[in-house]
DNA sequence: CTGAAAGCGCTTACAG
DNA sequence: CTGAAAGCGCTTACAG
């Protein structure tokens, strides 16, 4: 009543396990009508492989998991959580092509275990330094790819997230003679804000404005950033742009200039970095940027199956971030 | 060189493979002191027992996929996305807890295999009639659920999403005495669509009032919505308020009422479903219904772990829908 | 051309 | 109290 195994199976097509083997995989010759007859009576029988004692016995990858480091109150918000799952979806559209099941390790509540999954490798997303979760899977020899330069971790391969070209990019669209541009990221140390702050004191060196950069945990989310928004504005009437990477901080900037009375984009350019829901049906609607999340994911994919087969990876192309002007610049 | 296995560990610490294998599980006694030198061996050694050997052995489930049931062109796109990641987020998170991997299968295109993808069990969201995603997985034997009633096919267990329910809700909210409602669903044959259209013609009857619901073809998306409406409200005047329970078709008619000139709420009142950040940040926000997705999802992971181990499921509570009342109404 | 046997890494009845 | 052995369901060298 349970599942068939290729022992039923064989004897049943009354041939020997070896030659059911074959039949299917084709990996030695079968007598054509003998093979037939095995694929047919298998239909018949709901025979499938059982893919557990497959890979046991054959060594390969099935599974891979995408992982989320965000701590568990940020990511659950519906804010980060588009950006993983759009990650999430183009990963998995990828990894089912390689024949790879991809599993979702949502952000963990503190002391939770991992230990009875089985999977081959493991992409993070976007880590922070030190993140738990890349320390978890390397401790248990698990292959491991990052979306986003790991900071502080140069050996683990990583697809990059280009994000000083991403904030150059931003800077430039917001840059007027005379502008001066603030620049709100998060606390923690992600290589997106480290980049960024980086390339945004970079251009201010350049253009000759004084820089002003805040950090605002990423736990407050929209309303932290509301806050931080208001003062910053109030101290610095001369700040005539903003640059934010984070959607839901940019968020919070918009609401922060509109109680304020500060015009949005004629007395104050606001942009963003992530392209999700939240910049398009934000009112005035957010410049952003197209990261190609899609390739992006479909390359950390990739990267990882090399990784996992200890071979160099082919290197993926994924276009320059482009922008997308909106209202709010 | 490679991850070291029971054997081995068993070896280094002077001991059988059976008394390593208790000196984890702990199903029957093992000196406290040989315990212990065998785990910090173990962690030393960097040895975890491989899950696809235990799971081989043991017949225990480790995996269980979530299905997306829509074709891909739907799916991909922004709008279902939120919703069947929200749900994913929500069911990753419960199946941790049971020690499951949650395994994701985007929707697919059409010729594409998931022969070599290994679970125990699978959610489908929200299916339609005849969808080939259950048959797949009732071909193969693999325990299935999934959210939302199949349309035809009573016998497959399922977490009631109260379509019905949560349509009369929406419906109740809109009416005012003389009211003309009107129903805009999608074309596929989704549980969803059937249960709201049949809630809202014995509404009308209730009522007293002219029914009036189209159906939109999915792919079509905010655009096909836009169009629909425009046509609808040019043609039914006394139409003041519109039930559209997809939140992406929602946004069409929003757009419809602002080119026509028709005022929402005062004019015209709008309501719909899933109150993702779609309708939060909709202009006029649109009034939603809090659908409990996480307890529905945390429902559907204990009711597919009740199936595959054949006991019956503990009836999950999940409190009626509620609605959370916008500008758009 | 085909089959019997070994073995992937575990767990658990069965002996001692 | 502990270990040797069987077995989960496959694949693949090895014989014939």
């Amino acid at each position: 009543m349970g599942k068939p195994t290729i022992v039923e199976l064989a004897k049943a097509a009354g041939v020997s396990p070896t030659t059911v083997s074959h039949a299917f995989s084709g990996r030695r010759h079968v007598e054509p009508e003998t093979r037939d007859r095995i694929l047919a009576l298998a239909a018949r029988m709901g025979y499938h492989a059982n893919p557990r004692a497959r890979r046991l016995r054959t060594g390969g990858a099935s599974t891979i998991a995408l992982a989320s480091s965000m701590p568990f109150a940020v990511a659950a918000g519906p804010s980060k959580l588009g950006f993983l799952m759009e990650i999430a979806a183009s990963a998995a559209m990828t990894a089912l092509t390689r024949n790879l099941a991809l599993c979702l390790i949502p952000p963990l509540r503190a002391g939770f275990s991992l230990e009875t999954i089985e999977v081959d490798g493991a992409i993070v997303v976007e880590p922070v330094e030190d993140d738990p979760i890349i320390s978890f899977f390397q401790d248990r020899g698990t292959p491991l790819v990052s979306i986003g330069r790991v900071p502080g971790r140069p050996a683990i391969p990583f697809v990059d997230m280009q994000s000083e070209v991403t904030t150059r990019i931003i800077l430039e669209h917001l840059w007027r003679p005379g502008s001066r541009i603030g620049l709100v990221t998060g606390e923690q140390r992600r290589n997106s804000y480290l980049e960024a702050e980086a390339a945004y004191r970079a251009f201010a060196r350049e253009r000759g404005f004084v820089p002003l950069a805040i950090r605002i945990d990423e736990t407050g989310g929209e309303d932290a950033a509301y806050k931080a928004a208001l003062d910053l504005l109030c101290r610095h009437r001369d700040m005539d742009a903003i640059c934010v990477p984070v959607d839901a901080f940019a968020t919070g900037v918009l609401a922060a200039a509109r109680s304020l009375g500060r015009a949005v984009p004629t007395a104050l350019r606001v942009a963003t970095r992530y392209d999700g829901m939240r910049a398009r049906l934000a009112v005035p609607s957010l410049t952003a940027v197209d990261l190609h999340l899609d390739l992006v994911a479909e390359a950390a994919v990739e990267l990882l199956i090399a990784t996992i087969e200890q071979r160099p990876p082919r290197g993926s192309v994924i276009p320059p971030p482009s922008l997308i002007v909106r209202h709010s610049s």
